[in-house]
DNA sequence: TGTCCACTGGAAGGGAGGGCTT
DNA sequence: AAGCCCTCCCTTCCAGTGGACA
């Protein structure tokens, strides 16, 4: 019989039980360390299972606070605590770091609510925003019961797309008849709030919620929960629960990093045919998760920031450390004179300076030199095997032209 | 103390692209 | 087909700014 590539992994032995406990979209069924949180938020949301409104929350926390889960986890008892007791009771996540303008929101929210036998689907452009509002409201009310409207990263959305989406979610129950919605933001962003008009920062703000970031010893606790779960009896080796925690613990507290680093260590060390996991294992897993999160930043990056990444990286490999707007922007355009692009203007490239710094690619710092102006001091965070040829051959690419070779021996553009 | 630099960042608006309505 | 509406990407304009320097 012919031999299958994936026999001698049918036949390897695995350090698993259930790895899907260990991804950070697993709904565990107790949530350590959040308890105030959970009694606080599931005593406001009870007034839903009475047929009531509950209060508007924002609740606000650092990355892998545990917010989303703790948000997704009280919602679904109250989905089933609604079911059991006959009240109708619906949540709906929006993550509004993917979907964020107004419009994308309201058309997200009015398709979730599509009935089966309903074949008109909000298209994601071409309605005016005011009738895909109707629409919603139409549907809410066709369905009835008390809705848990939750905008994750509500932070993102607010500052791209202004408070009118809030401003309307927060006022929905006066256009609703039998339907009732409340509204849960959850934010990285403490101070997102000085953004929105006051009418609706009083509204969404009727119930503040604060999560503290985990620190290493709960990190700890939280890993050793998922592990007894996730993993073969005795594969961790000492000091690895550990180390991840501490880990993440540095990265203020981030239980999904956690996570990450203990279920990549184990696979490291399962794919190497080892029986335990150890600390080795577990930095491998780190340098992977940081090289990880890099690659599809870059590669989806828009052709225009790549080529300002690339004039930045040039600028570095030369030797050039805190660089300027100004010395970006002609390297920019010197680059874009090569393969023969028209430039953009500087404000715009001051614009995508400002991108590629919240995406975390560079670091963009506005300082003062007195008489010699005002700019940023640039630089980058990409690791210094990342060629900035690479970045920029893939820039032409896109842009449908080659001249590649031009760069090879370019380091000195 | 006022000037001036090299920008920053907000605002307004143009235009392309996609889709709907009449 | 024409008229709308929305998003996205971009330009243009311009007031504002922090601090070195004369």
């Amino acid at each position: 019989m012919e031999e299958n590539i994936f026999d001698r992994f049918m036949s390897q032995k695995t350090l698993f039980k259930n790895k899907e406990i260990l991804r950070h979209d697993h709904r565990p069924s107790h949530l350590p360390h959040r308890n105030d949180e959970v009694e606080r938020m599931s005593y406001n949301l009870w007034e839903a299972l009475k047929g009531h409104i509950p209060s508007n929350m924002t609740v606000y926390g650092v990355t892998g606070a545990g917010k989303t889960a703790v948000t997704n986890y009280i919602c679904h008892h109250l989905k089933v605590k609604g079911e059991t007791i006959g009240r109708k009771v619906d949540s709906i996540m929006v993550n509004c770091r993917q979907i964020d303008t107004q419009y994308r929101v309201l058309s997200h929210l009015g398709n979730m609510l599509l009935e089966p036998h309903e074949s008109e689907e909000i298209p994601f452009t071409g309605w005016p925003t005011d009738r895909v509002f109707k629409e919603l409201v139409r549907r809410m009310d066709a369905r009835g019961g008390v809705f848990i409207i939750v905008l994750d990263e509500i932070d993102h959305l607010v500052r791209k797309a202004g408070d009118d989406l809030l401003y309307n979610l927060t006022s929905l129950n006066g256009s609703l008849n039998t339907a009732r919605a409340c509204v849960i933001g959850i934010s990285n962003d403490l101070k997102f709030t000085d953004f929105l008009d006051p009418r609706v920062r009083s509204r969404l703000g009727q119930l503040d919620i604060l999560f503290r970031p985990y620190d290493a010893e709960q990190l700890q606790d939280i890993l050793r929960q998922r592990a007894e779960r996730a993993l073969q009896e005795n594969v961790l080796g000492p000091g690895v629960i550990e180390l991840c925690a501490a880990l993440a613990a540095q990265e203020h507290g981030d239980a999904r990093c956690a996570l990450d680093l203990l279920r990549i260590s184990t696979e490291k060390a399962e794919f190497t045919g080892e029986n335990v996991v150890n600390q080795s294992h577990v930095r491998a897993a780190q340098s992977q998760i940081e090289a990880d999160q890099m690659n599809p930043v870059l590669a989806t990056l828009p052709t225009q920031q790549k080529l300002v990444l690339a004039a930045l990286l040039l600028n570095e490999r030369n030797g050039l450390r805190n660089v300027a707007t100004g010395q970006v922007y002609d390297i920019y355009r010197q680059a874009c004179q090569h393969i023969r692009q028209s430039p953009l203007t500087q404000r715009r490239i001051s614009g995508l300076i400002s991108n590629l710094d919240m995406l975390g690619l560079i670091t963009a710092r506005t300082v003062s030199k007195g008489r010699y102006g005002r700019s940023k001091e640039i630089n980058s965070c990409i690791p210094a095997n990342v060629n900035p040829v690479e970045i920029m051959v893939a820039a032409e690419e896109e842009l449908g032209v080659v001249f590649a070779s031009n760069y090879q021996h370019q380091s000195s553009l």
